[in-house]
DNA sequence: CGCCACCTCTGGAGCGCTCCAAAGCAGCAT
DNA sequence: ATGCTGCTTTGGAGCGCTCCAGAGGTGGCG
């Protein structure tokens, strides 16, 4: 019924090896000969089977990518930039949410490897070593995102305690004199570090020594997390403009729609900072000032070191550590 | 170095054969013996192949979905009912975004060929009828997702007609007179067939005979387009409040962001409804009045009509439509 | 005690492909 | 002519697994 290397040799004329050579390495076969096996090909509507290739030892050419939640648009970007790369190569990338359960994830891998991925890309709250050990032990290479990462794997982040800090610097330059943090501080070390590094640029400054950094610890990574914050905002004191990082962009957002909606004003009385830079940001009613990841180099980053440690003999794990930058726009201002 | 299936066999005394029964039809393999190869399989860390199963002639359980635009959140929702479903069967899932690009989703159809996916979700702009025939040929299975489809093949859709007359309702019904629909009437049916149900609605209204629908044409299917129509709409006459129906909820947002920022009141002077009723929608500042389509069940189904295709031997091709469903919030209001 | 039915388990064939060693076949210098 | 070199092409082995027909074993029953 449908065509495989056989039909195609015995159509052509040659052996299979000779078809196969055509696929794989059609600079060694004679001109003629390649015409037409591919006309035979073509007549066919031949399509090569992966399965028997991967199984027959050819690399396989498929990966990977789980993240938390890939309609969150930052993992949403990154897997975007992933999947231009890897089209662009000839790669397939499978994406799989697991909404940070252990459980999910562990299913999702267990998947993988029974495809044998080249490699995955993977988001992991809690790093788990077996897991990626089962992983490496039948040869799926892993490249951790968004995470740092240990020696034993290559690694794509962004430096989460410069970005805090870099908010940090704003909101002093701004001359705001009250500081809080909505975010996830306890679960992800993103979250965690961000706030060390707004603490850290507090510190720093010399002008006031002890400001404190309020603390509103969220349910979630989104909006609806954000909104809920505001409540607590808007029902606590006003009368001193207050400035707010936020562990992402999407809780960013919440907050402001819930604030816009209890009436308090951005930023003359809250001023908000997000995380991420997600498309959305520059678009709100209220442009949002925000720290930026570069989502789109991140992904490609993590694709090459990836595909380097797939296909390159000698390769040495590499933590890629990518470099935040401030966006300011219009829902912080100086007081 | 990665233990095989007689690896497995050798160190339980059996045979491949049963250790394959194992994996494959437990209850026909003896407690006790069974007992012992899973215990070897877990011993030598043991995972199948699936290259060699599906070579082999089992079933793969690997399906793709190929899909405009992965981080729109009507198709990020829908791809994670899909997910979410398939990860319960024991399926695999590659996600691919075209970017409604015929040159991209050629690309990904072929890498799916390959692989030979068991079967494919599309979300085709133009359907093709050579990539549809092409990829049956060998066997792989299609359902159209967000289009109606034809007599050949499995679809899921929802009544964009049906959907755009619950909106030219809901504006009747809150006394507007002006009305236009911001959207992409001319690329996708989808648009068209809104702006059709809404001019339908008020064509139905015995009130007012003759009222028109203002068309306001936008680049995209995102906020980026939304924003840009609300310069139009500022610029033009606001002393009657105007009613706009968006295309998608990103649109609807878009607008209602760039009209916020200019000024202009929504609902007041300008009332908007969306398309979809994404997350997002009821968290923003106005929650968004919208039309909701059911998008968990569309993945659902997308995903049970493909596995009935795949598993089923005498399988109907079915086109499943569903209903849309009016969510009213603050973005309109009766005049 | 023998036969049969039933339950388990087994060996072999084969899925479609790649890789490898080696065969075939010029063309060229000797 | 003969031998050699370099380019093409070839057949066979094998990747890990599933499926199938049938081999062994066990117990019931006449």
């Amino acid at each position: 019924m449908i065509a495989n290397i056989e039909d195609v040799a015995r159509l052509a004329g040659v052996a299979r090896s000779t078809v196969s050579n055509v696929i794989n390495r059609p600079g060694i076969v004679a001109e003629a000969t390649r015409k037409r096996v591919t006309d035979a090909m073509e007549m066919l509507g031949y399509v090569p089977n992966e399965s028997a290739r991967v199984l027959a030892g050819g690399l396989g050419r498929f990966i990977g990518m789980v993240v938390h939640d890939a309609s969150n648009p930052f993992f949403g970007r990154i897997a975007r930039a992933v999947e231009d790369i890897a089209l662009e190569r000839d790669y397939v990338v499978t994406l799989t949410s697991t909404g940070a359960e252990a459980a999910r994830e562990d299913n999702a891998l267990r998947l993988l490897m029974r495809q044998r991925a080249q490699g995955v890309l993977l988001t992991t709250a809690a790093l788990r070593a077996t897991a990626v050990a089962s992983l490496r032990k039948i040869g799926t290479r892993v490249v951790l995102l968004d995470s740092p990462g240990g020696d034993d794997e290559c690694s794509v982040s962004v430096d989460d305690v410069e970005g805090g800090r870099l908010a940090g610097r704003h909101f002093l330059e701004c001359g705001y004199t009250r500081i809080a943090f909505a975010g996830r501080p306890q679960r992800t070390t993103q979250h965690g570090d961000r706030l060390t590094g707004l603490r850290e640029a507090l510190a720093e400054d010399g002008r006031r020594p002890g400001l404190h950094v309020q603390k509103l610890t969220v349910a979630g990574d989104d909006v609806a997390s954000g909104r809920q914050a505001a409540a607590t905002i808007a029902a606590g004191d006003l009368s001193t403009p207050l400035a707010v990082l936020c562990g992402n962009d999407l809780i960013a957002m919440g907050l402001m729609f819930g604030l816009q909606e209890l009436g308090v004003r951005v930023p003359d009385q809250v001023a908000i900072c997000g995380y991420d830079d997600i498309d959305l940001a520059q678009y709100l009613a209220i442009p949002l000032t925000t720290v930026r990841q570069p989502m789109d180099a991140m992904g490609r980053a993590a694709f090459e070191l990836l595909l380097d440690e797939v296909t390159s003999k000698e390769h040495t794990h590499l933590g890629k550590q990518f470099v935040p930058e401030l966006v300011v726009r219009r829902s912080t201002a100086p007081i």
